[in-house]
RNA sequence: GCGCCUGUAGCUCAGUGGAUAGAGCACUGGCCUCCGAAGCCAGGGGCCGCUGGUUCGAUUCCAGCCAGGCGCGCCA
């Protein structure tokens, strides 16, 4: 027997079950949480279940089941209602044991037991050609915050950004601040609108004067547009034609440019999600990929498996075979590998490393992209279903009602920095993930800032302050709490505390293999309401000693819960505000 | 056109094959000589987009329609 009453209540069910209708004693029980305080503390539907396969009414199967259900000191009540649903009323003692475990367990209280099962998580992964905006900080958010959750859950969890510090992005950046560094110098080259315009670029051309004065600077403007396709013509070209030129007038610098750009911005994005409390375990070069000589192999793996064929000059993936709309380049004519075959080797490379699942956050626009690289996975003979692809929506950043732009190319964009530094990095947190990730998000600046105390943060944070508080002014040493008498909490309130405590552990356990952070949010705004609405209607340094320590080491039970909730949220649980 | 997501209270959104569908905001009225009023209590407000199907039971699953968002490059 079990001291979990949920597993208890199966055993006693399965029991039951083995007597009533030994040949369905196989059939998988199913014990909830009642919505209704009067349903009990759990409720199974098994006699609605088992009613037509065993031809009989669900009430009378109902009574059937409870008739040799074995008794157990835990249950205090058995009851049929409704339709058929057997309900459980656990005795005082089974719901109140919670308040000691939590607070033994500590910060350890709702850790599922470790799966060993392996999990990379891949999240943000912007390019590094600018700061991070606020459509990247949901990304951030939500990955860093499953991450937690599923590492809480039991799982292995490695959290992985993919650098793509090799495609004409990157040339694009390193050209731009090439071309504002030479504006420093008097040679003027017109800016191609298209190049990235922001005001940082400005400011790397700055720092590279500073250290290495004109050393990049040996040209002519007519030589950086010698040869180069009119803007007016074509844009496009016009940018690849001055970058072509800086790589030959540049020679190895170059590179160094690239090099430093890359280096600036990657950094800056690094110390901007480590301020947001974002923590990476790998940063996965692109560029890698090719340095290993992976993309070519992959392909050539694809090649010899027969998936890939020649026309117009390129190699195409045979995709639609695999449940793509269409073949896809995965090389093109001028023999250059598409970021499709990089991004082929890369997962080629994480399924290498050996783990169970390999997840993929990704913004909800490149869903498309979705059956081309599990195809390509599928192609490769291996397994599809160990990848998982998580969506998530934009977040669409409002001002004065109004949508905000958010394009990196034309600089007007609000940061994740911005953004941190108006609402805080609770809040954002917060608000980035009280959303399903799956559902566009409206965030509201002006709402954000000017009324942040209207946030849904703050209404949790002040539950486990007002804890600390308490704790504070009763004085004593928190060990004590430990052997309260939990027999003591006999209130609706308390119990019902109790009860939302003992859920952490599955809030935990579902948003993990739900991927969806979001639950523990609403779980903690629940907790975080039963909790003000006890603290108003009793109180707790009250002068019978046993009642007092039972009701502060519920009270300490729920901050503990609270504190552990807001960890895997990235929230500080403050001891006041 | 095709694909994905969404449609639940005035607004923003949870939720579930099951019992009387919830929260916040907004609105109305109460509660600080009393552990923190960033709090609590009470109240109004709903064809859960529409139509059909599966089911003992559908707001939930399936199909079709209506409406909104996003995506469909030898870009990354």
């Amino acid at each position: 027997m079990s001291a979990d009453p949920r597993l208890l209540l199966a055993d006693l069910l399965r029991t039951a079950l083995a007597s009533v209708a030994p040949d369905h004693a196989g059939v998988s029980i199913t014990l909830e949480r009642p919505k209704q305080a009067s349903h009990g503390d759990f409720s199974t539907n098994l006699a609605l279940q088992l009613a037509k396969p065993l031809r009989r009414s669900p009430r009378d199967l109902a009574a059937l089941l409870m008739a040799e259900l074995p008794a157990s000191m835990l249950v205090a009540k058995v009851e049929i209602a409704g339709a058929g649903f057997i309900n459980f009323t656990l005795a005082t003692a089974a719901k109140t044991a919670v308040v000691g475990t939590v607070l033994a367990q500590g910060a350890r209280f709702g850790r599922g037991a470790d799966t060993g099962v392996k999990v990379l998580l891949e999240f943000v992964s912007a390019n590094p050609t600018g700061p991070l905006h606020v459509g990247h900080g949901r990304g951030a958010a939500y990955g860093a915050s499953l991450a937690a959750v599923m590492d809480f859950a039991g799982h292995a969890v490695s959290r992985e950004y993919y650098v793509n510090d090799a495609g004409r992005q990157m040339d694009i950046l390193a050209l731009s601040t090439w071309l504002r560094y030479l504006a420093l110098f008097g040679i003027e080259v017109p800016f191609p609108p298209n190049a990235y315009q922001g005001a940082y670029v400005v400011d790397m051309a700055g720092e590279m004067r500073s250290a290495h004065e004109a050393r990049f600077a040996k040209c002519t403007a007519a030589d950086v547009l010698a040869g180069v396709t009119d803007v007016a013509a074509d844009k496009e070209a016009h940018l690849d034609g001055l970058i072509a030129n800086a790589k030959r007038l540049l020679g190895q610098d170059y590179l160094w440019i690239h090099d430093f750009a890359l280096t600036e911005q990657l950094g800056d994005c690094r110390e901007d999600l480590e301020g947001f409390g974002v923590a990476f375990d790998t940063w996965f070069s692109e560029k890698s990929l090719f340095d290993t000589g992976l993309v070519a192999r992959a392909v050539a793996e694809l090649e010899k498996r027969g998936h890939i064929y020649v026309q117009d000059g390129a190699k195409w993936f045979r995709s639609s075979s695999f449940g793509d709309e269409k073949d896809r380049v995965v090389q093109r004519e001028n023999g250059l590998f598409t970021y499709f075959a990089s991004d082929i080797a890369y997962h080629l490379n994480k399924y290498e490393r050996g783990f169970d699942r390999v997840i993929d956050i990704w913004g909800a626009d490149h869903h498309g992209y979705i059956p081309r690289v599990r195809g390509a996975i599928a192609a490769l003979g291996l397994p599809p279903e160990k990848l998982e692809v998580a969506l998530v929506q934009f977040a669409v950043l409002y001002r004065n009602g109004q949508k905000a732009a958010m394009s990196t190319r034309s600089g007007e964009f609000v940061t994740l920095r911005d953004l941190r530094t108006d609402v805080g990095n609770d809040a954002c947190r917060f608000f980035y993930v009280l959303r399903k990730s799956d559902q566009h998000l409206d965030f509201d600046l002006d709402l954000a800032t000017s009324q942040s105390n209207e946030n849904p943060v703050y209404y949790i944070q002040y539950a486990h302050a007002r804890v600390c508080s308490v704790l504070a002014q009763w004085g004593g040493v928190a060990r004590d709490l430990l052997d309260a008498d939990a027999a003591q909490l006999a209130s609706e309130r308390e119990l019902g505390l109790c009860a939302r405590l003992a859920a952490f552990p599955e809030a935990v356990q579902s948003a993990a293999a739900d991927y969806a952070p979001h639950q523990i949010a609403f779980y903690l705004k629940d907790l975080a309401g039963e909790f003000h609405s006890w603290y108003n209607a009793e109180r707790m340094l009250v002068e019978d000693e046993a009642q007092m320590m039972a009701r502060l080491a519920l009270a300490a039970a729920v901050r503990q819960t609270l504190a552990n909730g807001l960890a895997l949220l990235g929230v500080s649980a403050p001891s006041s505000m």
